[in-house]
DNA sequence: TCATAAATTGTGCTCGAACACAGTTATGCG
DNA sequence: CGCATAACTGTGTTCGAGCACAATTTATGA
């Protein structure tokens, strides 16, 4: 219970704080005997060092190198600085700065450009949106070379070793079935893939597949899972093509945060009401799931996954501590009841 | 951006630091002029003391003082630990222990009792579950002549300004209202209240007032909202008893964490499935969410109330953080896809 | 005018870790 | 043996705030 100082050791060691400190630093120059009775001493009152007295030491101003999407083009992300300034106004009694570039979310080279920028500001460790598979892989492994500790939210880069908090898409797409299928028990489900622009594509796949494998596993489903992908400037004719050619179709699945596109054209079909799940709490989609016409919304919860990044980034700084390769955050479920308090978290 | 020190300010205003700490504090014997002429030094800076320096003088030992109701009695409340401890992991760079008492959640006698105790250890500030309405008013109340800053969490005692922690209770049960209309859009719909022994009656009926409030907003709806109270002793007769009478039932809602109690009764009805929300992922109900008995679970998230209501008085105490007087948490929406992140977190 | 009290201001130490540097002991070699 | 060098150990200062106490200035009264 009682916490032991450096002091205390070399007292109880014989020998001056000095010598502690050598050993707790592998400064060398300690005899080897020394340096084993101190080391089995530490051991012994598993000392743990006063981490207020040695930020106060060091005094250093900690520099976190920040790359996410421009919410001016995408407004998805305009919760992400919410969630940095959360995490930066909890750690305010250290001296942690930012630095933030944003990149245009559906152009590599801007982003390649924004991370150039970035690393010239000598960051101690990054947090970063890594949205472009074969450009972040070569970014992160690029920072593992540089020994820069790297956190990525919202995708996963397969294969990189690099700290990353996010949701379980596969899962999420079976979140989505579930409640399709709950409000929807018969008829056909459509997954609807709605171009980005940006190749997020394993993203959409790998909730379409979690979709599909949820309805795989209800014995004797009574429908089919349609597919169906749909560009911005034709939105509108494919998809009343669409619900012509499907007369059965019951429910819509939308794979990503465009939900709204759709919903638009929807709210025009007054012939019935097709059961509706989308992602992302935006604006637009909000409204449509308030009026009625979007059921649920798969929250992504991009506030809470940069604070989170910022916040292990700043614990490791500060305290040391382990950030984890992978943090999962809940698939949350919204509908038009609970949507308020998740917009203000 | 540049950080001052007392030192800095000093030689700013042509003074020595004791004369700065004195204004700061204000500890008087400072001419006025001087005070003054300060003074407007640090608004002008916007001076922040280095909480790390002080808390490394001040060599505090932090006290805070918890009372929950005993997981050994109701599982319910058996992460609110967790919540705790990860709290106190998060700030271990500060000497922070907690002092813990238990009480029955069925005895008001043994509240007050526990409470005795915890005051007994004097702690700086406490954390609570203030159960009894009647006696929590009355400790609270104490706890405000002796000064001794409160965080409440899980239910909120009306009239007392104490800081609480938890969720909107009536917009729960509209929550719940909600996802029964999605998954049954005809038909009747039953609140059920299952006596749980101790008197939070008023938490069953914020849950009820919202739940109903919900459906009448629907326009149309097409059933009757039928109300029903059950006892442990006679729970399977009466709930076959009212299942009999009220063929057209359609949806039960349970307002508490008993849900698992009717659904062993539901799981051997196979005539027909009947919707089913209730609240709190305790095991028991998990399974039922699992094996499709139950439809939706209400989260709670105690250990998250837990969590946060720790956290509060902790950056209270060593960083003198103001603590809000409520925090109303998401109301999350549990089904059997998405609720193993949920268990983790 | 000067002693004394009162008011005001300055100095120095502490908290615990980190590190530079001074000091001490051991070793090697002519 | 003597002396240089290496190996090891101890001391003292720093970080910024807080507080005790010393030091200084100003006010008061005989």
């Amino acid at each position: 219970m009682k916490k032991y100082t450096i002091k205390d050791i070399a007292q109880l060691a014989g020998v001056s704080k000095g010598t502690i400190d050598r050993v707790l630093h592998n400064r060398g120059n300690v005899a080897k005997d020394v340096e084993e009775k101190v080391k089995k001493l530490l051991e012994d009152i598993n000392y743990q060092p006063n981490l207020i007295a040695r930020n106060l030491k060091n005094n250093k101003v900690f520099h976190i190198g920040v790359l996410i999407p421009d919410p001016k083009i995408d407004a998805y992300w305009d919760v992400c600085m919410d969630g940095i300034n959360t995490a930066l106004s909890e750690f305010s009694a250290f001296d942690v700065r930012i630095s933030t570039f944003l990149f245009d979310p559906t152009n590599t080279d801007d982003f390649l450009e924004s991370n150039d920028q970035l690393l010239k500001t000598a960051p101690d460790v990054i947090l970063m949106v890594p949205l472009f598979y074969k450009e972040a892989k070569k970014v992160l492994a690029n920072y593992k070379s540089l020994n820069i500790q790297v956190c990525t939210f919202n995708n996963q880069i397969n294969g990189s070793t690099t700290s990353f908090i996010g949701q379980d898409l596969y899962q999420s797409g079976r979140v989505a079935a579930k409640l399709m299928h709950s409000i929807s028990p018969i008829g056909d489900m459509a997954i609807i893939h709605i171009d980005e622009k940006y190749k997020n594509a394993v993203h959409m796949q790998d909730k379409e597949k979690g979709f599909k494998s949820y309805f795989e596993d209800v014995e004797g489903f009574q429908g089919n899972i349609l597919k169906c992908k749909l560009k911005f400037d034709d939105i509108e004719d494919k998809l009343r093509l669409f619900l012509t050619n499907n007369p059965n179709l019951a429910g819509i699945f939308v794979t990503n945060s465009k939900a709204y596109h759709l919903a638009r054209v929807l709210k025009t079909e007054t012939n019935k009401h097709l059961h509706f799940v989308g992602y992302d709490l935006i604006s637009q989609n909000v409204n449509y799931l308030k009026s009625g016409i979007i059921d649920f919304l798969i929250h992504q919860n991009p506030r809470q996954q940069a604070y989170l990044g910022m916040k292990f980034l700043i614990e490791h700084l500060v305290f040391e501590k382990q950030i984890p390769d992978q943090f999962l955050l809940p698939i949350d479920i919204i509908n038009a009841e609970n949507v308020t308090p998740f917009l203000r978290v």
